[in-house]
RNA sequence: GGGCCUGUAGCUCAGUUGGUUAGAGCAGUGGACUCAUAAUCCAUUGGUCCUCGGUUCGAGUCCGAGCGGGCCUACCA
């Protein structure tokens, strides 16, 4: 069985989620999903991000433990994959023993090899923002009020040595076209790459952080950001132990635009080739959401609950719309009308309305299960057809990304299903006393079934309740590999009808 | 300053190595039908493919310039 590792970023402790963490999970979770029903052994990891300032700065707002904020975001993250259905593996927390001994040990192992070194930093320091101050942050040369006072001071830290790997690592991006998926996004990296790029500085002082992993050759500092971060996808995996191997190197590190440069691609890679680890094979990266046009911000509190939507719709519904709206890689828009429009046409009105169609004819013309079907004329022959060139297709743009575009073919399958009924219109045949015209009634109905239950095969990944769901109905039971049940059977002639229901209701309206 | 992405019907987007009258879904309009969540099916309206120039027998597709939008360069998924 071929491993599969993936993972998605690690969310920061000192948030709670919103649309973009969601997003990833979902997204991360379909390829998870997928590859499993491809037959892959896959691990899938998330997890959070616990340590920083950031999160000492709100505990001590809060007059409470860094620990206990991050209990409570962890809660919160773990939830929000649960509502979601995330298929996650693992959930790692930074904070957890087996990731702080690994951090220590890549330190270790790094400053034993001489690729760690001290050295002093000068800049401009804010006491009150904690932190060094930028150029950048200089508004008419001078420093804005809200830094307090800002004074010049040296302060020693350890750094590590990423340029003597940048040339190692243009060349890896330039010969590995599928380091990067979108491919145009290596552009972006290999441009930043064309400059000489400076060490990194990995530690502060513990005066000013503590909530931290302590350096092991040096316990007045501990790491900061990225050497603990990062660390988290070969944590999870046993880094150290025999079992290693198993899914390292990592097929897919998900992650949003904002943190390709330069952690992921930079940082990341380095840190694996100084200690001699394989690095990953691909990058994935995915674009933001804009709500209503406007970007997702924390001033402008546009800031969508998934959960909201779950509860309203379904989780099913939440997760169609973030995979079929967005194009891997490309940013999109988030509104209310643009949801209501993919869940009423596609969900409620094509695929749901689909169902209960067959659930209601089915049991009163040809009774409690599905009728062998003993026709097949022109339209049945155009109906598999149209399956023929559907399932393929999808599959293979499932393989690459192209799950928007799957799905579209999906659906216009089932658009399909339901010209099909039109031809047949079983309602009508079902008057006639012709035996033929019972025939075809019993084939028709049938054949809708069947070939929904294969449509609902194909949105498997990103729509699992709703395939079980559908399977139960249709009295469809199988333990056949996916693209097994993917294929023309006849499993369910014979099986039982189920009750009918409504699969994707329709809020109700509000009155004009 | 440098760089990346993007600009195709009212909306969201497809348009493969340049090749005949530019496509889909939704929305709109007309019709059919009644098994169904006023649903489905059929037909149909709608486009100077951002602009200008170039290469070519031929460009939405390639090249150049410009304009608009988003973003990176500068730790928000």
């Amino acid at each position: 069985m071929k491993s599969f590792y993936i993972t998605t970023a690690i969310d920061y402790a000192n948030g709670s989620p919103h649309l973009g963490h969601a997003y990833e999970k979902v997204l991360t979770d379909v390829v998870a999903r997928f590859r499993r029903l491809m037959g892959d052994d896959v691990y899938f990891l998330t997890g959070i991000d616990e340590h920083g300032q950031k999160v000492q700065q709100s505990a001590a707002k809060r007059g409470i433990e860094p620990i206990e904020l991050c209990d409570e975001a962890a809660g919160q993250f773990k939830e929000l994959c649960s509502s979601l259905n995330i298929s996650n593996d693992d959930f790692i927390r930074t904070t957890e023993t087996r990731h702080k001994d690994v951090v220590r040990s890549i330190l270790q192992d790094l400053f034993d090899r001489g690729e760690i070194y001290q050295a002093e930093y000068k800049g401009f320091y804010s006491a009150r923002a904690e932190q060094f101050l930028q150029e950048k942050d200089m508004v008419d040369g001078k420093w804005p009020e809200i830094f307090g006072e800002v004074t010049e001071i040296t302060e020693s830290n350890y750094f590590f040595k990423l340029s003597k790997y940048q040339d190692w690592l243009v060349e890896h991006i330039k010969t590995h076209e599928d380091f990067i998926f979108p491919r145009f996004r290596a552009k972006q990296v290999l441009e930043f790459l064309k400059e000489p790029i400076n060490d990194l500085c990995i530690s502060r002082p513990k005066e000013r952080l503590e909530w931290g992993i302590p350096l092991p050759f040096d316990e007045g500092y501990v790491t900061y950001v990225w050497f603990d971060a990062l660390v988290n996808y070969i944590s999870a995996v046993g880094y150290g132990t025999p079992d290693f191997d198993k899914y390292w190197p990592v097929n897919y590190h998900v992650i949003g635009k904002d943190i390709l440069l330069p952690p992921h691609s930079v940082y990341w890679p380095i840190m694996l080739k100084a200690i001699g680890v394989e690095i990953p094979s691909s990058l994935l990266v995915h674009g933001w959401w804009s709500i209503n046009g406007d970007k997702m911000s924390k001033s402008t509190g546009n800031f969508i609950e998934p959960s909201e939507f779950v509860k309203e719709y379904s989780v099913d519904a939440l997760r169609y719309f973030l995979i079929r709206e967005m194009s891997v890689g490309q940013d999109s828009d988030f509104s209310d009308e643009l949801f209501t429009n993919r869940y009423n046409s596609d969900l409620a009105n094509d695929l749901g309305n689909l169902l209960n169609r067959v659930l209601t004819m089915t049991p009163r013309y040809c009774g409690e299960t599905f009728p062998a079907r003993t026709i097949s004329e022109e339209p049945e022959k155009e109906l598999e057809e149209a399956w023929a060139n559907t399932e393929g297709k999808v599959v293979e743009l499932y393989e690459e990304f192209q799950f928007h575009k799957g799905l579209e073919l999906a659906f216009a399958f089932i658009r399909s299903i339901n010209r099909y009924a039109e031809q047949r219109s079983p309602w009508k045949l079902a008057k006639s006393e012709d035996q033929k015209d019972k025939d075809t009634c019993a084939t028709a109905l049938s054949l809708m079934a069947e070939a929904l239950r294969r449509a609902v095969g194909l949105l498997e990944p990103v729509m699992p309740e709703t395939t079980v769901r559908v399977y139960e109905l249709l009295g469809y039971k199988s333990d056949a590999p996916w693209l097994e049940r993917l294929k023309p059977s006849d499993a369910l002639t014979g099986a039982k009808v189920g009750e009918k229901v409504i699969l994707f209701p329709k809020p109700q309206q509000e009155k004009k």
